[in-house]
DNA sequence: AATGAGTAAGACCGGTCTGTCTGCACTTGG
DNA sequence: CCAAGTGCAGACAGACCGGTCTTACTCATT
């Protein structure tokens, strides 16, 4: 998940004396951050949760993180970097190659993210509802989505069609609608966006 | 608000001689929680502050409500009578006559919702994913959001569109993404939505 | 050997949470 | 006139919150 070394069970990886972990804690509660912080929100998860989870100790986790609130700005940025950047967009790029498919390709992923058993929304969406827009975490949730709508817009660009900053907004209405359809248990909502995005395709071309 | 007399300045509606307020304290404390959950979630507002501004003693909250849940599933199914079925399909059915112009009325009562300063979301998507699919609030919530459907579906159906069920999970779709624009700060998410439902008729017209 | 940095463990602080319970004021019915 | 019922005010309990700080220990370097 992080990096290279799991955190808990990591497979001792030297040679020499140093039983004790490195100097890996911040990766370590960053780890354990990014599942909880994912799966249950941030409410939910307490500080003395993440700190028992992760096997260190306060005085540590607020030398890495001064506040909670840094730690969740923390996960929002990983979160953007192994949910958006690599597994939504990297594997769209990667299962088609014309732009208008790889857009498409999109919703392919998703449906199977949305059968998933520890399917856990979108953590952006998530923050976002959860802490208000006038919240700091809200307002950089606010920027992570914005950065997703970056992505469409730019394929949309590659692929020559019409408008694409509309096209993106509208395509993303498509992605949140259907996160939340999945939420409440509809297994078939991203092939419902898909069949919708392909229409908003064939009215943005030129 | 609340059927008649709107709690905290109620137009001391009787003769007699009854100076403290009558056995209206359900009503109050229900009024005050559906301002304070539709605007800043369940987690953020607390028993006490309930009590507080609806000028009521705890063991009277507790008489009414045996738990905090127990007055949340009250507040939803107010919020589905009063916005669910008055504000959103109400207004949609007196704006238009023709069931697909009621349909996509939805997204002009949308519009304007959505230009509201004190416009709050959808509290039953943000309770949902507050406090998840399993909780249940989360459950109740997944409930009154599949009225929601409920009442396209018999709109579908009135105008005699292909596959209604289908048709209403879409149009779902682009509702719930909307809102969840909305609440990013995209106030032209209504109009893009109805654009993509215009579309969606198209294709479940026979 | 000495030192200082980093760590685990956890006590502790002030505050908030839901929920219970007591005390007092008031109205009403017998 | 008195008892019952109702409601307000608020103390209180027990748990948990984020965050600070102390203590004891293990390292690496000098």
């Amino acid at each position: 998940m992080i990096s290279d070394g799991e955190a808990t069970l990591s497979p001792a990886e030297n040679d020499a004396a140093v039983a004790i972990r490195p100097a890996d804690s911040r990766e370590r509660i960053l780890a354990v951050a990014y599942e909880l912080f994912a799966r249950r929100g941030v409410r939910d998860v307490g500080v003395n949760e993440l700190i028992e989870r992760s096997g260190v100790a306060k005085a540590t986790f607020y030398r890495h993180f001064p506040s909670k609130d840094s730690l969740v700005l923390a996960f929002l940025e990983l979160r953007d970097q192994l949910w958006t950047v690599d597994a939504i967009v990297g594997q769209a790029k990667v299962r088609a190659t014309r732009p208008t498919e790889q857009l498409l390709a999109i919703f392919d992923v998703f449906g199977e993210w949305f059968l998933r058993d520890d399917f856990e929304a979108c953590s952006f969406i998530n923050i976002l509802l959860e802490m208000g827009p006038a919240h700091p975490l809200g307002k950089a949730s606010i920027d992570y989505l914005s950065r997703i709508r970056g992505h469409v817009q730019a394929l949309a660009e590659q692929a020559g069609l019409d408008r694409p900053e509309d096209f993106a907004r509208s395509w993303h209405i498509l992605m949140k609608g259907s996160i939340v359809s999945a939420s409440e248990g509809d297994t078939q909502a991203a092939k419902r966006a898909q069949q919708m995005a392909g229409w908003l395709i064939e009215h943005h071309t030129k």
